[in-house]
DNA sequence: CAGCATCCCAAACGATACTG
DNA sequence: CAGTATCGTTTGGGATGCTG
């Protein structure tokens, strides 16, 4: 009867200081990669397809044609997504999700729950 | 033999224009709580105990004073900690993670995975 | 120890204009 | 359309020092 309720760590271990340290460490590397404002939007539009420049533009309010170029430059570096010539259209490129890029899919997937009900839930005050 | 591998979606729903809209808000909602460079480290030593504030510090590299301040006030204000005095000695108090903070523990677990294989993957070169 | 105030800087971001 | 260059602004965050 004195036992906590929620039942965290399944992929953490135990709650020791190393485990502790050790999860910060891997928390924070990914953190490193996704940082920023438009990283993970960019990532989202992507994962529903690939995407011209213009219409990634559009899936993503208020971001700059700067920001996305930056961006996608950086994503691109870290190998989460790649340039590809358009199936049909030659002279285009789209940007597509990477199969590396591709495994972020359930951080994104609990972001996305995360969020939906977060929404919900501050629309109550 | 022309499917695709990976099977994502599963709770954002088919891959219309629509969905897309709706993952992005959401997801930029989650950001928006979680954003910057601290707020998830402390979350995350948090997820392995109540603590006091000196012992946030040290669980978190390099974090100031300043910014541990700050940033619990804001998770505070977010309703994702909350300050309680410590059981056994008075004129102590701890921080702990809400049951609504306890929500985030399905991201924060898919993010610490993630970060894992991904600082084993740089590993590699 | 716990935490805030002040000051300051660098990085992130935005606005605008421009090119192939 | 697909970006890049330049410039300006904002803000996240570091350093330091002080208080209860």
């Amino acid at each position: 009867m004195m036992k906590t309720i929620h039942t965290p760590h399944k992929e953490m271990g135990e709650k020791t200081h190393d485990n502790c340290l050790k999860a910060m460490r891997a928390v924070q590397d990914s953190l490193y990669v996704i940082n920023g404002k438009w990283k993970l939007p960019i990532i989202v539009s992507l994962t529903f397809g690939k995407k011209r420049f213009s219409e990634i533009a559009r899936d993503i309010p208020k971001i700059t044609d700067r920001m996305l170029s930056k961006e996608l430059q950086e994503l691109e570096l870290n190998m989460l997504i790649q340039k590809v010539p358009a199936e049909d259209k030659k002279n285009v490129v789209v940007y597509e999700l990477t199969e590396y890029g591709n495994t972020l899919d359930p951080a994104i997937q609990e972001l996305y729950k995360w969020g939906t009900q977060h929404r919900e839930k501050i629309k109550e005050d």
